[in-house]
DNA sequence: CATATTTTATACCGTTTCGCATAAAAATCT
DNA sequence: AGATTTTTATGCGAAACGGTATAAAATATG
């Protein structure tokens, strides 16, 4: 019969937290130059236990890919809060992903699927389509809150929700390619405003 | 005393075409999963005939980079032609750059630099040092168009030259993204023009 | 308490990696 | 022609790589 625990010796690590930590060694490194032996040493994990729970190495990356693409979404979602305005909502969103990209113990991370999982692309179908789909995503999610700002009159009644979504995500892919390459925060946060303004129209 | 000629076997490649070979490998499969196995095979050079022109893998991959680097500059400089109007240079800076990232043989092959560099951009400073070089050349070379623009009134005159050229550049890093992720030429296409409205105002 | 099941730990395996040592080959210089 | 210099070719070698075999440890089941 079934019971609530499962048999056998129990877990020592919490799963979440294990990607958690692979996924930083993957963000500073990339998938490919991330070795195993990092990853364990980073984990806590044998690899032997690594393998165990999460496969191989692609699959524990596209495990980290996965748990920040959700992330991402949460933040996105909690930035475009439909109870402020619109040109609030952006400039959120914005300094978000700033908040995110900015760190980093010898640099500026980036966005850890931009900066890692374009690289990858080529050669692993998987990644590739782990990439677009959250790209996709991403543009839907502010397309979506376009698409109310048009019906409130926060946008003109002629504006393409869609169309301004990626415009809107354009200016956040390139501050996580300028914020890897080492841009400066004000540099940044001026792209931000500029961004912003382009999008929602100037003050 | 001194002759034409240097003493010695003379090489048997030219090191521009070995860089451009090398350059393929690395924009396929990135820096960190580039074999100097595969390198070697590609430019049909040993591995010691690599290191005596070009140093280790990073010295080549920083070759091939700055190589890169160079060609798109001539791109974008022949894309900006003064001669035509702001909006025809954009589109064609655009158009120009989507015919190289849609090259490739398994799937479109994004920008060299920003799919490839990003990736590497934490644990290679010298990587690092010329992605955030090659960004800022590039928004200054559009930041001179747009000054003309403005001096000719092709842009109104309280429009910021340098703000401009960044949101212009930022376009393009995301259809470098987007093409590496998988992304359609139409709907490429349709960020190119939908970028080119919103910086020179729609027609 | 014995058995079955799952996870952990150690150690290992074959392969690939980068880089170089060594020597032959091809040119110029004296 | 012989010496010198540079490039090419072969092949090595130590280290790191991804992945796994094996056995001990820790739990549930009967």
């Amino acid at each position: 019969m079934k019971s609530e625990k499962k048999q056998g010796r129990p877990r020592a690590f919490d799963a979440k937290t294990v990607i958690g930590r692979a996924r930083e060694v993957f963000w500073d490194k990339g998938f490919s130059a991330a070795s195993l032996d990092t990853l364990s040493a980073a984990t806590k994990l044998n690899r032997p236990s690594l393998y165990g729970a999460f496969g191989d190495k692609e699959e524990l990356y596209l495990d980290a890919l996965e748990d920040y693409r959700e992330d991402s979404m949460d933040v996105l979602s909690e930035a475009l809060d439909p109870a402020l305005p619109l040109r609030e909502n952006l400039a959120s969103v914005y300094a978000r992903a700033l908040k995110i990209y900015l760190h980093g113990d010898t640099a500026a991370r980036g966005c850890f699927l931009i900066s890692t999982a374009t690289a990858e692309a080529i050669q692993h179908a998987r990644i590739r389509e782990v990439l677009g789909r959250s790209l996709n995503d991403f543009d839907d999610a502010i397309k979506e809150r376009m698409e109310l700002a048009v019906e409130r009159g926060e946008l003109p009644t002629d504006a393409d929700p869609a169309t301004l979504a990626r415009l809107a995500s354009a200016v956040m892919h390139s501050l996580a390619v300028r914020a890897r390459a080492g841009d400066t925060r004000e540099t940044l946060e001026a792209l931000a405003r500029s961004g912003v303004d382009l999008i929602c129209g100037r003050k």
